[in-house]
DNA sequence: GCACTATGGCAACAGCGTTGCTTAAGTGGG
DNA sequence: CCCACTTAAGCAACGCTGTTGCCATAGTGC
């Protein structure tokens, strides 16, 4: 790491302090506390920031005896970036400022049978629309999230479950250039819990699942604050762990998936059955990994929210949050694809340079 | 992060690669391109190194058409660690060189059923034996393999299997006393995990599961090329992941645990069962994670490792390799629990600075 | 023997966070 | 109301980081 690379790392340290801190900012003196860094040095770093319009003042804390310090926040508008959701029937795209704050929605309808370019100028046409037409200031991007599973470190789409034919297709790359600006591609479940993470919704704890049972079962992964997708960015694959070695054959060729199951059990109208076999995949995960929370998420867990929490809860021994549909969690999420790298939240666990 | 912890970093970078290269050794300017930072850069970090007497120069590289590279190397010599392996009726000790390599084993048997003081003394004992009555130079400290559960970060053991009358007990800062030196206390999954990641074995890949099959079932991670110990370091337990929802009752009181269907397939001589549970296991592992390798251990798989590395291999779809149980990966890993964190390699999962 | 190539050190430099000091802006006792 | 005290934040000088430009060294090959 060179000297310009430390104040990249350091200016971004401040800036997922300022963004965690919200409307209610946080003082030159707390992020000194919070980073280790001096004082004098927190001071360089937030005038620089204040310079590029990224951060302002905002009034003064009360005085505990002295110069009251001054409050520091995030300036929402110095940014945004637009996040899409690829789902099988529908697309839904949402604008966020720099403060993670929604700004517009947009939902349509959307026939992922078609040829991909047809597909992807639809959502260019969307994201035009979303925009109204005119590219708002300061926009850093789109990220796009599908149900994978797909390359992230590529952006081209592999066997995605539900859109026939997209094997190898370069999602990121053609709608870059459709869009004009960058593109990230990832797994809905990925962008979900990464955008959880952001939001607070995992609380205290920095390592947490999000666990997403709609049309199939997925995972994503936030291990040390930050998004975990594996050597070849496949991680999250939670629906086809076997949970019951001689059971059922799978669409995947295995036996016992616990999607399979779980899905199986929620046909049959047997609610509290497959939120416990939920709970039993969820408790392997808290053992393996040793996280401090799980988040549940996905169109049947909101169809039954208390039984899969309590359930879940049970089995896995530690807190239970519910992800709120109606905030858009995944499109919200992959929006935060984009601007995650600037608080220094890429993914902590890529491979690195040795 | 500071300047100083920027120096720290670049040289831990650049005695991690020192270390990775081995006898073969590195020139600088293999150094600077791996690293990201220039040539003169690595000259002024690599300086610093041999007048610490960390790095020596050693020979020549083959000139390709201009003055020849000159070859720097680790000094084995500048540092050693002990590291021990406490297990139910044995103690294995290592003394390592910075290197990583085996200077001195020592195995003896021991008796848990004492009194943590007592064994402790035993142990202290035994690591004087190991050292013939006198602190090597450069001794940097002790590591200590148990079979856990344990916390890693306060050094304290909670209900170890096979270690009655251990919960809460401070090992670390017991035996620290004892032998005067640094002492840092982890699971023997982890200690061996963290072994072979230095070792080699687990190849390119950055990211592999240990699993260890003997007394019981257990597993280290390493991900991202660093140890993962999770939010309470209680990560790896893999023995009571559930893989069969109504399978038998498991001592830890929960159903279809894969420790115990696989030790009951053992016990009755069915060795290939085992495997095929154990391949499943591993298989929701590389799934869930995205490893790139599977690496096995322990006493059972020692006794057929050609069964379990076929199945294995089989059902994860990645490559599995052996732990040569005659290096003493655990005590051998134990020790590397002191000497990684110089080579950056402490665990790159734990809570951060935010 | 000489031109060429590649390595690695020396010296000057820009830029990072740190230190010592000063100024700003409050509280609270007399 | 004044003034001592406390706390926050900026200015200037500094030490140390990696970088840049230049040069010495040590090989190859015509």
């Amino acid at each position: 790491m060179n000297l310009s690379a430390l104040r990249g790392h350091n200016a971004a340290l401040a800036l997922d302090l300022l963004r965690a801190a919200g409307r209610d900012g946080i003082s030159r003196l707390e992020l000194a506390e919070r980073t280790g860094l001096t004082p004098q040095a927190v001071s360089k770093i937030t005038a620089r920031l204040r310079a590029a319009g990224l951060v302002s003042e905002a009034g003064h804390r009360a005085s505990t005896g002295g110069k009251p310090r001054t409050v520091l926040r995030l300036a929402p508008s110095a940014g945004c970036a637009v996040g899409v959701r690829l789902d099988r029937d529908a697309l839904t795209a949402v604008l966020l400022d720099l403060a993670g704050e929604r700004v517009r929605v947009r939902e349509a309808p959307l026939d992922p049978g078609g040829e991909p370019p047809a597909v992807l100028a639809r959502v260019a046409d969307e994201v035009g629309l979303l925009l109204r037409g005119e590219r708002p200031p300061g926009l850093l991007g789109a990220g796009v999230a599908m149900p994978g599973p797909l390359d992230h470190a590529s952006g081209v789409a592999r066997r995605v479950t539900g859109f026939p034919h997209w094997d190898g297709f370069p999602v990121r790359d053609t709608l870059a250039a459709l869009l004009g600006c960058p593109v990230v591609l990832d797994k809905d479940t990925n962008a979900a819990a990464l955008g959880l993470a952001l939001s607070g919704v995992a609380g205290e704890s920095d390592s947490f699942a999000y666990l997403h049972l709609g049309t199939g079962l997925g995972a994503g992964l936030v291990l040390g604050g930050g998004l975990y997708r594996g050597a070849r960015t496949g991680a999250g694959e939670f629906g086809h762990q076997t949970v019951q070695l001689d059971g059922p054959e799978c669409r995947c060729g295995r036996r016992g998936c616990i999607e399979a199951l779980c899905l199986d059990a929620v046909r049959r109208g047997e609610p509290e059955r497959a939120a416990r076999i939920l709970g039993a995949g969820a408790a392997n995960l808290v053992a393996l990994l040793d996280i401090g929370r799980i988040v549940l998420g996905g169109r049947i867990v909101a169809a039954a929210p208390d039984v899969f929490t309590a359930r879940v809860a049970e089995a896995a021994g530690v807190p239970v949050a519910l992800a709120d549909g109606g905030a858009h969690p995944i499109a919200g999420g992959a929006a935060q694809l984009i601007l995650a790298p600037l608080f220094g939240r890429g993914d902590p666990y890529s491979p690195k340079i040795r």
